[in-house]
DNA sequence: ATGTAGGTTCTCTCTATGTTCTCATTCAAG
DNA sequence: CTTGAATGAGAACATAGAGAGAACCTACAT
């Protein structure tokens, strides 16, 4: 069904493409690639660029670095390019990682809220961000769960046990308080996994 | 009448194609099965496979790993179920929408960094996440941007234009100052567009 | 006009993977 | 005991994925 899906090596030729792409700021050249990907002969990459573009994951013009990117609903790998810190250069990293999202935070038991409030703010969790949470009844502890207490409000919160049949939510907000509660009232519905936030 | 039931090992070959899928995104092979169930044959693992795909759960193309889930329930896609808040019940949102994190942060032009350090702290944003970039060479006043300055050091700030000519870039930790750089000085490399964190 | 760099089009090859068989073993139903 | 279904091993074959490299085309600089 899907005829867009990429063999291997397609996949690791359209990464390189568009690694080469962000760092050079422009399409590479055929031996580029080939080197890129340990390839001998650029005949044998001119039939994956072909075929990506078949599949309707780049264009090219008929000129040399004439290949671009397009937007693919099915391109949903990032190039992970490296580290980033306050005054020095980008660590590059070395081996060609690929970061696809739907695959890192995606799973059967899963879901994702939408925050709102500020009771989380020192964790970096802010109102609108989305959080994944997995399924699940039990938690560690200083885990970040979403727990309901006494069958009526649902929050999201760090969570100790001080103590035997003891639970204590701690927010991550000075202003707020930790409250402790007996381990009965409270059930926990989830564990906080990912967190994801979008800027315009 | 035909017959939709499954033998133990057919089911068996499906949860492991299931379970394959969830994990790494991509159709096993059939030696894999082979290993995943035990079985020493390919041959054996084809009879189950072509079983599962005459009784309706899968479908194959004539490829390595052309073996597709017929209930194609994309499993990229999470379910938003609603707002939480402290100290309220979960707020239930009535379109049951759902997220493809991979579409909501992929793009042509796109790539990720890994945050080191914590000068952008007061943003949510914390040693150890993901941010992705979009490529770009100017940027609005007040997003955050990785500039590249003198053409030498890349940094993550927030980017503002108090003058003609002058750039202030704005770290979003108390303990560190914004400076001002003239225009020529900083160059703008990409526009931050996302961020991802991973718990354990 | 000639050389060079880069892109295009071929054919040939090798291997991993998928397909199609036959045969053997076990077990439950009749 | 016989039968048939379910399961497994493995041989033999077919084909897709992948790579090498030759030959050719085109643009362009000298």
């Amino acid at each position: 069904m899907r005829t867009y899906m990429l063999t291997e090596r397609e996949q690791d030729t359209l990464s390189f493409i568009a690694g080469y792409y962000t760092k050079q700021r422009k399409a590479p050249l055929l031996t580029e690639i080939a080197q890129g990907l340990g390839i001998q002969s650029k005949g044998v990459v001119h039939r994956y660029v072909s075929a990506l573009e078949d599949k309707g994951y780049i264009v090219r013009n008929p000129k040399t670095r004439g290949i671009e990117l397009v937007d693919h609903p099915d391109l949903d790998i990032l190039p992970l390019l490296g580290r980033i810190a306050a005054g020095k250069p980008i660590e590059v990293i070395e081996d060609k990682s690929q970061i696809n999202f739907a695959h890192l935070l995606g799973g059967a038991n899963r879901y994702v809220l939408e925050i709102k409030g500020h009771s989380m703010i020192e964790e970096g969790i802010r109102n609108g961000d989305l959080v994944v949470i997995e399924h699940a009844s039990t938690a560690r502890s200083n885990q970040i769960v979403v727990a309901l207490i006494d069958g009526e409000d649902a929050t999201l919160k760090r969570i100790q046990f001080p103590k035997k049949e003891l639970v204590r939510l701690v927010p991550a907000n000075k202003t707020m308080q930790a409250k402790e509660y007996p381990a009965h009232r409270v059930m926990i519905q989830g564990v906080l996994v990912g967190q994801v936030r979008m800027y315009d």
